[in-house]
DNA sequence: TAGATTGTTAATCGATTAACAATC
DNA sequence: TAGATTGTTAATCGATTAACAATC
């Protein structure tokens, strides 16, 4: 077995449950209290540790710092990651106002879109013309970029990413995008989860009847 | 094998593709179209559609307005589905503002926060204090939560949300939500997405030398 | 009819879980 | 030591894909 999207997403979630236990004082933890944690088997755990070289000691589980130290560094905390935005509409405005992604050494570094009525150069998070993507991309290495426009101007925004070097895209758009084999897309599609849930609902509450 | 969670985004998916088919003038379409529409295989598409006892024609495909009401109807489009919003931050904020929900017969109905200074009861979508929750649920008899409230209250929300009768949570909060049986949480992390995507695209720029 | 597409079954693939030897 | 936990292999489970008979 190879890294797939869900064991990277668990990874994650373990970082969150560790972070959580080292700010309780906790010390070392056992591959069952990080299951419970995040809602997943303790064998699911350990398989997921051994996939990534990470051991813990036969009786005495994990060192939470140590375990951290690795989880973060194979998911890039080793350096600040910078990331762009492109379309300054509300949902690049939450983003931008959300003081989390900083800490966790994301930085959102500009936004952009094509109406000249958005654009803000001097705000901490500037946002750009997009002509100046190319350029901001370049000289910042950027290779993550978040994609919140309408619908129609996502794969023409996305060819304009590839184009200045980008290599993953998290896309708000709600089409899909064709892409360089060199490069990841992941969807955010709120609409979507909102309408899995109206189904799994629904479907529960006929079952209740059982 | 029985409906999950990626059969049902992919009909959420294979509407979106309809909607855009039908618009452009087009009458019917064949499992292929779709999969390359959504990025699957026909096989996977036909699958999808044979587990909700959809049929097509043998040989001339199917029809897209009539797969289209199926597809609706699955996903409960016959009625208006209303939904809440608990935390009246950022991310309510830009839920709030935008317009595609209406569209898809979603309703945000009212949002809650326990800030007086938010409130903002004579909005389009009110902002209520957190003591009427149950009350809006209960008339509206309102199902679906989105939580977007900080990290450390999300469960007590969501504990909240389900004495209310909510049944579906939606949850933007980087916390695993304990649930009665009975109930279905989706969660949204963004931070998690990113790194997701920053862990693909070191893979991705290593095994370039190859 | 010949060709094309569906619907479904069987095969494959991959991810999760169970089990247990190793060992602290 | 005895008991508990890891690390890993094998078994299971489930989802995706391939294949093909049915048929329009």
């Amino acid at each position: 077995m190879v890294a797939n999207r869900n064991s990277i997403i668990r990874l994650s979630r373990y970082k969150n449950a560790l972070n959580r236990l080292q700010s309780l004082g906790f010390v070392k933890v056992f591959s069952d209290n990080l299951a419970d944690a995040v809602g997943c088997t303790a064998s699911q755990v350990r398989k997921d540790f051994s996939l990534f070289g990470i051991s813990g000691n036969k009786k005495g589980g994990y060192q939470i710092d140590n375990l951290l130290e690795k989880l973060q560094y194979i998911l890039g905390k080793d350096k600040i990651q910078k990331v762009i935005i492109v379309g300054a509409g509300n949902i690049a405005s939450a983003l931008m106002k959300y003081k989390g992604f900083e800490k966790e050494g994301i930085r959102l570094t500009a936004a952009f879109d094509i109406d000249p009525s958005k654009f803000k150069k001097n705000n901490e998070i500037p946002i750009l013309p997009l002509e100046e993507l190319k350029t901001v991309v370049k000289e910042n290495q950027i290779r993550i970029a978040i994609i919140a426009v309408p619908d129609v101007a996502a794969q023409q925004v996305a060819d304009l990413l590839f184009e200045a070097g980008i290599k993953g895209i998290l896309n708000f758009a709600p089409t899909r995008i064709k892409s360089p084999d060199d490069c990841v897309v992941n969807y955010v599609n709120l609409e979507h989860e909102l309408e899995n849930l109206i189904y799994f609902v629904n479907v529960l509450d006929k079952t209740k009847v059982k």
